[in-house]
RNA sequence: GGGCGAUUAGCUCAGCUGGUUAGAGCGCCGUCCUCACAUGGCGGAGGUCACUGGUUCGAGUCCAGUAUCGCCCA
């Protein structure tokens, strides 16, 4: 460590970590550690691809989070010394970016359409690149060591390349075709949408009971609708053939109010008898079970909308009106010629655009459809067989239920931004043609005037093939064969079905395998009430806040502590408890930096203490391993918080102090060694978790280590743990504690020295504290001036004294001077009071035959040495009492 | 309508395959500016484990039902 740095570490006590972050993260780029080394004699490899964010997205608490696991997981699979990629990019999100830049030169007074296809697509290449990489330079910020060199967006070259492989490929399959079918229309984007871009809102909303006059004879028939404007475009009444009511009608016709259509009343099992009237009106354009009731039936489909919305011209005096204005004023013509029977309130859930929030219209229209069923096949044994596995596993379940009742995909949508569809229409004989390259005259007829489909895929078509088409594919790279299948995908749930399910089944089918084997759903951050963060309340809280004031380690230490289970609610206390914990690890590291020795980072010649804090970090160290190998990231932020601070720096640096301070040079290179050897272990740990703190304090250790980022991650080794240790060390924090606790009660001034006389019972007990009687004084200002047995207690206990219980017998602590006396007897009675309870647990527990019979052996057993430690240790306290004030008489109890 | 999850200290949450006195952080009380750290140390108080039944020698943990909240699908 330089002079410099040294002072530095002298003057600051607490941790800071603005300059810090930048620091190291510039360092790791300009060295290009993140890039995989790709050598052929490491065949053991690690893959993670990033989710790709929306290129139009900026960060939040869910992307906080699924990166922290991420880059926890490539961090710790780098120093286990597998070579290790986490592929970086974005995803060109067709409707999110073109409605952005449809703003931005809405701004500019003019429209896409004024602007052309070209030049409009001209102008979202220039947005994304003067704002796409937002969300990846925010994914530095908070310490993602991504592959940014190789940086992916899904409308690379090469990507392109790869989606229309694809496309024409499944084409060719005959799983690709278009169809005029009723598709989700989004009224303001003006493009269809796929059944998972629609998202559920629950309406208040108004059932209407309009009558419908019978033709040729008095009389109507009284529907119920939530949708009254769509009656302009009816063309049939249904009724259950079952319903006694309206059996009669079968066959008649009816007249639609305000258009004045003659319809027929038709039969149909679907009608539910019990809900509305029992009659339903049939729109087959506007109503996707309608449409199916139409197809049936060969009833005429009637479009009464415009794409934007309105009116059209089948809505005769309504047309050009919006949807809304129509229902009001159909609702209002209704009423006065008397045709509306009666409203109630009514709640039903209305799909709106997950882009847009607009109302989604069931619309009918010409796209271009994925047949999913054979793809979904081999996609669902996957799962089932355990290739790909869900972590928690009760997601695969709603993977299985998703894709066993899969439907097909419409996989077109009106934009201009996106990946155009590679088919051309030829204007002369109608062939479509469906090719990679662009063909220039009609295979069938020959003509050259070919006109391209102007539509794009949807975006989640070509993310579908994010983990191999990044990779290189339909190339046949390096990359791909090292990296391919990955190993895990990171995601939240609501993805699964967008994405996770679709790389399987695209996986699958192309390069022919699994695409990871393990999915890992990361917990939904919930606002604090509980609900989904939502822009729209203000409840959302923005992680680069959080990293501004915690800096990005607690940040991301504290996300992975709180997410234990699927939904959490955000606590800032745990950022909070996080960036405190960073700044004791940072404390505990200036104590080694600046207190020891410069001797090798190595355990040697082991006290108690030194063999306990060696034996807790092989249990340490292994517990993590398993926890990270199970996915368990909460537990394992636990497991190191509870090492790092309960039990090094509460105990193992407090007993450290002594010999370090002390003037023993031996003693002080040795628990120097122990020290030095310990910070190092922690701070491996520990980066994969908090890597820019561990990495800043790492490059302060004495000797040339490298970066921390490739050092090898500890390994703990249960067979190296040393229970002895282990369990003599527990005896004597428990006796420093309950030395302590007496001090505490007694009110006795902290650095206040008492003398204690060990009366004992066992000899191997005593022995650790009398051994250790310099660790009771350091820790608990306590000198052990005296060790008698048991026999010789009467010599030793002469004046007043306090007693406590501790392993292998009690100390007295002749503190008379200090000691109030009502106080010590409160204290006593307290004691008293719990060893009884626990007493007569015992006693009921072993007096309950079944128990002893029944419960294992070793319990039983158990249970008895328990009852017999408590009745001596109550005697022995009853005893000092009655010594202390005279006569016993809290019988009582 | 179907499914999933949650309910444990004042607050936010742990508690794996049923078995010591149910834990942590924050907050609270007392105390200490002890030469790593007051973003700290030491000690302490605080819980009918949502409710009702059941299985078991033994239930926070397993089963059934109820309630409340949240999420997903239709």
């Amino acid at each position: 460590m330089s002079q410099d740095v040294r002072e530095q570490l002298q003057k600051n006590t607490r941790y800071s970590p603005v300059d810090i972050e930048s620091k190291w993260m510039d360092r790791w780029l300009e060295q290009d550690l993140f890039t995989p080394k790709e050598d052929k004699d490491n065949q053991d490899s690690y893959c993670i691809v990033l989710p790709p964010p929306n290129v139009t997205g900026s960060l939040h608490m869910g992307h906080a989070l699924n990166a922290s696991f991420q880059d926890l997981l490539i961090r710790l699979n780098r120093m286990r010394g597998k070579d290790t990629l986490w592929v970086c990019g974005t995803d060109h999100a067709g409707i999110a970016t073109q409605n952005q830049v449809e703003k931005q030169i809405g701004r500019e007074g003019t429209s896409r359409h004024e602007l052309g296809r070209d030049e409009f697509e001209k102008r979202v290449w220039q947005w994304r690149d003067q704002y796409g990489s937002t969300i990846i330079n925010q994914l530095k910020r908070l310490g993602c060591s991504l592959d940014y060199e190789g940086e992916r967006f899904t409308l690379d070259e090469d990507y392109v390349r790869a989606v229309l492989r694809v496309f024409v490929n499944l084409y060719e399959k005959g799983y690709i075709y278009r169809d005029e079918y009723m598709v989700n229309w989004c009224t303001r984007c003006h493009t269809a949408l796929s059944d998972l871009e629609v998202e559920h809102r629950e309406d208040e909303d108004k059932f209407y009971y309009i009558r419908y006059p019978l033709k040729g004879e008095e009389g109507h028939l009284t529907i119920a609708t939530a949708r009254p404007e769509t009656m302009l475009g009816d063309t049939a009444v249904a009724v259950n053939p079952n319903d006694g009511r309206y059996s009669k009608y079968i066959g008649k016709m009816v007249e639609v109010p305000l258009v004045k259509r003659e319809i027929p009343v038709i039969a149909d099992e679907y009608v539910d008898v019990e809900f509305g009237t029992g009659a339903l009106k049939i729109t087959p354009a506007h109503d996707p079970n309608d449409f199916e009731i139409g197809k049936k039936h060969g009833l005429q489909e009637i479009n009464v909308f415009t794409p934007d919305g309105r009116i059209n011209q089948e809505g005769g005096r309504f047309a050009g009106l919006s949807l809304d204005d129509a229902r009001k004023q159909i609702v209002a013509r209704l009423e006065r010629d008397g045709l509306l029977e009666r409203t109630e309130p009514y709640k039903h859930s209305v799909g709106t655009c997950y882009r847009c929030d607009t109302t989604i219209e069931p619309y009918i229209s010409l796209q271009w459809f994925m047949r999913m069923d054979e793809l979904a096949r081999p996609a669902i044994e996957a799962v089932e067989d355990g290739r790909v596995k869900f972590h928690p596993e009760r997601w695969a379940d709603v993977y299985l239920d998703w894709m066993r009742s899969i439907r097909p995909w419409c996989i077109s949508r009106q934009l201009w931004w996106g990946h155009r569809l590679p088919v051309w229409y030829c204007d002369e004989c109608e062939e479509v043609i469906v090719r990679e390259e662009p063909p220039t005259t009609c295979p069938r007829c020959g003509s050259a005037e070919l006109t391209q489909e102007e539509d794009v895929m949807d975006t989640w078509f070509s993310s579908a093939l994010w983990p191999f088409a990044t990779l290189g594919w339909p190339g046949e790279t390096a990359r791909l064969d090292k990296f391919y299948p990955t190993d895990v995908l990171v995601t939240a749930r609501d993805i699964i079905f967008l994405w996770v399910a679709r790389m399987v089944m695209m996986g699958l089918e192309f390069p022919g395998d699994i695409p990871f084997s393990d999915v890992i759903i990361n917990p939904t951050i919930m606002a604090k009430d509980g609900r989904r963060m939502s822009k729209s309340l203000g409840t959302g809280i923005d992680p680069l806040e959080l990293v501004e004031s915690y800096g990005a380690d607690a940040t991301r230490f504290g996300l992975m502590n709180m997410a234990s289970t699927q939904d959490v609610r955000f606590a800032d206390e745990r950022i909070e408890m996080s960036r405190n914990f960073c700044n004791k690890i940072f404390n505990a590291a200036r104590f080694v930096l600046l207190g020891v020795e410069d001797v090798e980072p190595e355990p040697s010649g082991a006290t108690l203490a030194d063999r306990w804090i060696q034996s807790r970090l092989q249990a340490t160290a292994a517990e993590v391993g398993r926890q990270l190998d199970d996915y368990e990231f909460a537990e394992a932020t636990r497991v190191l918080y509870r090492f790092v601070w309960n039990e090094f720096c509460d105990w193992y640096v407090e007993t450290a102090k002594v010999r370090l301070y002390g003037d023993d040079p031996a003693a002080k290179r040795q628990v120097s060694g122990h020290l030095l050897h310990l910070l190092d272990n922690i701070l491996r740990l520990l980066h994969p978790f908090v890597p820019f703190l561990t990495e800043e304090l790492a490059s302060m250790l004495p000797g040339d280590r490298g970066f921390l980022i490739h050092s090898p991650y500890p390994e703990g080794d249960e067979g190296a743990r040393d229970l002895d240790a282990e369990a003599e060390m527990d005896r004597l924090m428990e006796t420093v504690v309950s030395v302590r606790t007496l001090r505490n009660e007694l009110r006795v001034p902290p650095r206040k020295e008492a003398k204690a006389v060990l009366v004992s019972e066992d000899d191997q007990a005593a022995g650790t504290l009398t051994a250790n009687a310099g660790l009771l004084e350091s820790l608990a200002a306590t000198t052990l001036v005296e060790t008698v047995r048991r026999e010789n207690e009467a010599t030793a206990a002469n004046g007043q004294f306090a007693v406590v219980l501790v392993p292998g017998g009690k100390l007295l602590i002749p503190l008379a001077e200090l000691i109030d006396i009502e106080q010590e007897k409160r204290r006593l009675q307290g004691v008293i009071a719990k060893k009884k309870q626990e007493l007569s647990r015992s006693q009921e527990k072993l007096g309950n035959d079944k128990f002893v019979e029944k419960a294992p052996a070793a319990l039983v057993e158990k249970e008895r040495e328990k009852l017999v430690r408590n009745q001596q240790d109550l005697s022995e306290l009853e005893q000092q009492f009655q010594r202390f004030f005279g006569v016993w008489k809290a019988r009582k109890a």
